[in-house]
DNA sequence: CTGTTAGCGCCTTCAA
DNA sequence: TTGAAGGCGCTAACAG
């Protein structure tokens, strides 16, 4: 067996220089405020003199807490994920925990590996945007660590924590405004409807239409996945109807950047021929054209969110302990206009 | 102090229910063969009937080794690092290592902070992108794990391992691109010239249009950093100028961001009133219009190097160890011509 | 106020 | 082929 790298330096090498004991050492790492003034100068001085970093395997294998917390994501390369990340990782590092970063690839199978090698490294939590909630979350139950899912609900009956949108409101206003733009020729293009975001987005949007005595005609609904095959799938059949529909509504980004390719080919403009709603707010989309209109998820606010809950199951006596709302939180998703959507030609 | 959960099932767990001993289950776990195949066939199926999880970071204490990296970045919304941490994450879990990632932010203290965290987790390596070269580097020796860097290269003497890009030649070759369409007004929009590559890409940029007997005049010649707010500044800059540059060579998508809405801003279109190369190929602009023309750096295949590399000092022995190359890895820049490059209207 | 010590779960000699 | 025991670095009793 290969020895830890000799140059190491433990508890013991400051508890040394510093002529105390390991446990007054401890003691004054972990601030237990047990420790004279100056014996806790000497064995801070101690500390930076040798430049000591306290071995965190060690620590955790004692206290059964590892400060780490897993992330697991769908795609890594999915905007939405990556400032949702960002929300986490920004909220974990202030509490003094740093995150793991994982990748399941849109794949069931994936994700469960995934959530075991998390559990290997005893993450204290994880912040799950599950693909097969509900084997996911049988197992994630049986691991025994605190999980808080995000953007995606399990299907079923579901009883865990999660931090998520209002995606059937997000639907719905997002046909309004179309509608009250003046459109008619409304059609969608939806994610995944085997998730419950992506029935919600649609059945919010179906409610619009039929309160203002639209009909949601079958060749203007399109079904599939978020991914921008999809989108251009969907954008070409559109296109390429007798009578094309004057308003799009995607329901993803990565639909919406297939959709716009589709545009693009069969010679069209948005919005003078087509106005195009979009889901989440890509930063780097506004700096392109049409800058498009879109409804907003929070999602940066939808990972900070997911660690505080995360926290107050870890840490029930932190101070800022929230009131005890209901498992499920609920943001709102907020429609920002912008170039995209007009009033029909 | 509150002890490790208690239904956390540990070796002992599955060597009672296999009949075995510790030893005899850790040697299966670790394929010693050692064991008989009829005990070798119990112990794991007490794993399996357990949902055994061996802890790693109980091991990593008797090992000396985590089986976590570090991953530490300025920016984890640039779609650059990204694609190089997708790298870096996949070819770590194809090895059974797990990634921590951690953003300084551009901001070098921050860079400090993070590398101590990730040393306290006693990650056994880290992929860097550094925004404080030197200083990081200092420290990080003396902190003893191996480093790669990441398309940066610390300034002043380096003697350490990096995966970079040419990036004088990829600046060279796009000038030339440009001035083989015929532009002789061309200016640059550079980034952060105290990093080498900031001031490699100029310096191919400036060989080339020397070479071609052009001159850079000082008002074509914009410095700055990698942000949209700096390519825009520059972009009004240009565009307001008596005889504003027909193409433009943006060291960054950052910057390419806020040139295309300063392009937008000024009511002019591209590549009609001037063409645009940009620095980074992002798979999402090309969805948009106009289609990037871009000098691709390979971020991906940089992070997944970057974890060769990584290995190959970790685990020297491994089978598919490289021939000995020298510390810099240099790869390739491409050119990807699309819509946003023309010739002169 | 400070020191001694028993483990946390695991891996690895060393004996049997 | 298998079992017993020590110790990795740390924390938290418990003694002094």
């Amino acid at each position: 067996m290969r020895p830890r790298s000799t140059n190491s330096i433990t508890i013991k090498d400051v508890a040394r220089l510093a002529g105390a004991s390991v446990a007054t050492v401890s003691g004054v790492i972990n601030r237990k405020g047990t420790a004279s003034a100056g014996m806790r100068r000497r064995v801070e001085a101690a500390m930076s003199a040798l430049d000591y970093q306290p071995d965190i395997l060690a620590r955790g294998l004692k206290t059964g807490r590892s400060r780490v917390i897993g992330m697991l994501v769908p795609d890594v390369s999915n905007p939405f994920f990556i400032e949702a990340m960002s929300g986490v990782e920004e909220t974990a590092r202030s509490r003094g925990y740093s995150v793991i970063l994982s990748n399941s690839n849109e794949d069931p199978a994936q994700e469960q590996a995934n959530l075991g090698v998390l559990h290997s490294h005893r993450v204290d939590g994880v912040v799950l945007a599950s693909v097969s909630g509900q084997a996911a979350f049988d197992r994630a139950t049986r691991r025994r660590f605190p999980i808080v899912f995000i953007d995606r609900l399990p299907p079923g009956r579901f009883a865990g924590k999660a931090v998520i949108i209002d995606n059937a409101d997000a639907g719905y206003r997002a046909a309004r405004h179309l509608i009250g733009l003046g459109h008619t020729r409304i059609a969608v293009i939806a994610g995944h409807v085997e998730l419950s975001l992506g029935r919600d987005r649609v059945a919010g949007f179906r409610r619009a239409m039929r309160e203002a005595r639209l009909t949601l005609r079958d060749s203007y609904h399109h079904e599939g996945d978020f991914l921008p095959a999809n989108g251009y799938a969907a954008g070409r059949a559109l296109f390429e109807l007798a009578e094309p529909p004057t308003a799009i509504f995607s329901c993803g980004n990565g639909i919406t950047l297939g959709l716009m390719r589709a545009l693009t080919e069969a010679g069209k403009a948005c919005p003078r021929d087509v106005s195009i709603l979009s889901f989440d707010d890509v930063p780097m989309a506004n700096y392109f054209h049409p800058q498009m209109s879109t409804v907003a998820q929070p999602a940066r606010e939808m990972g900070r969110e997911a660690m505080r809950i995360l926290f107050a199951a870890l840490e029930p006596d932190a101070s800022e302990a929230k009131p005890a709302r209901g498992n499920l939180t609920v943001l709102q998703a907020e429609l920002r206009i912008r170039e995209s959507t007009a009033r029909p030609g």
